[in-house]
DNA sequence: CCTACATATGAACAACTATTCATATATTAT
DNA sequence: ATAATATATGAATAGTTGTTCATATGTAGG
């Protein structure tokens, strides 16, 4: 399958690899990994999540911030909502929308110092 | 565009929404966000990252590690590069990567938090 | 210079995804 | 019960993306 076999000296970093292979997370952890940063790398759900870090907001509230349908909104809210990214409180006819736990704000926290510094390598 | 008409009663959380509004990322900035984040958001690439979690691999070894072929690595590769998120060093024909700054780790560890408490909640 | 090897890259295709549109469900008020 | 409003969801489509294949670049040695 892999054209690996082009490594003719495949000795050359074979503890190296081995090492690696041992520590590395098996394939059902990552995989589950890059779904949840997946289900963070998209525009409007970024901006669902980033309006959520102040106030809880109904999906009525947030369509309105972002300037899309309400459709669009509620799709990618399930989104968030399977991968436990936000919670949810029923009031009436509407649903209040606040963010899941503390490792969502940590994470666009960290994101955002990145995407910082790269705006300052770029000058 | 938006049939945010549907809410007739588009005053109830006005306050809440200007709040958020004033305090929300721009667009530059969320749109920034989301491309970091859709980086991390495929197998391949996580794999890559957490392999180098621990040591610094050349394309060759990465191949052997996760059973793909060198182009397809490669080109991962460009993409993390692309956005910082590995850095690399280069000795005779080999090109030898390792992650790009101190984020990078901390955003995988988070991420394997988040997604091991899911794991729990899911018994 | 020529060969071999490591890595990089362009083009194309298959697989995936976000939005739209139509419709359904749920809640409240009349 | 009916109407009105808020939210949710299924299907379809347009746009995006990861891998493969072919090829190019860069480096070391003969």
């Amino acid at each position: 399958m892999a054209d690996n076999l082009e490594c003719e000296i495949n000795n050359l970093h074979e503890d190296n690899i081995e090492y690696v292979r041992e520590n590395l997370l098996d394939n059902y952890y990552s995989s589950k990994l890059a779904l949840l940063f997946k289900v963070f790398g998209d525009d409007t759900r970024v901006r669902i999540l980033l309006s959520l870090l102040n106030k809880e907001l109904c999906v009525c509230d947030i369509s309105s911030l972002l300037n899309m349908t309400h459709s669009a909104i509620s799709h990618q809210l399930k989104v968030l909502r399977d991968m436990n990214l936000v919670k949810t409180r029923k009031d009436g006819k509407e649903v209040y929308y606040s963010l899941g736990d503390d490792h969502v704000e940590v994470i666009l926290n960290i994101g955002i110092e990145h995407i910082m510094e790269e705006v300052n390598d770029e000058n």
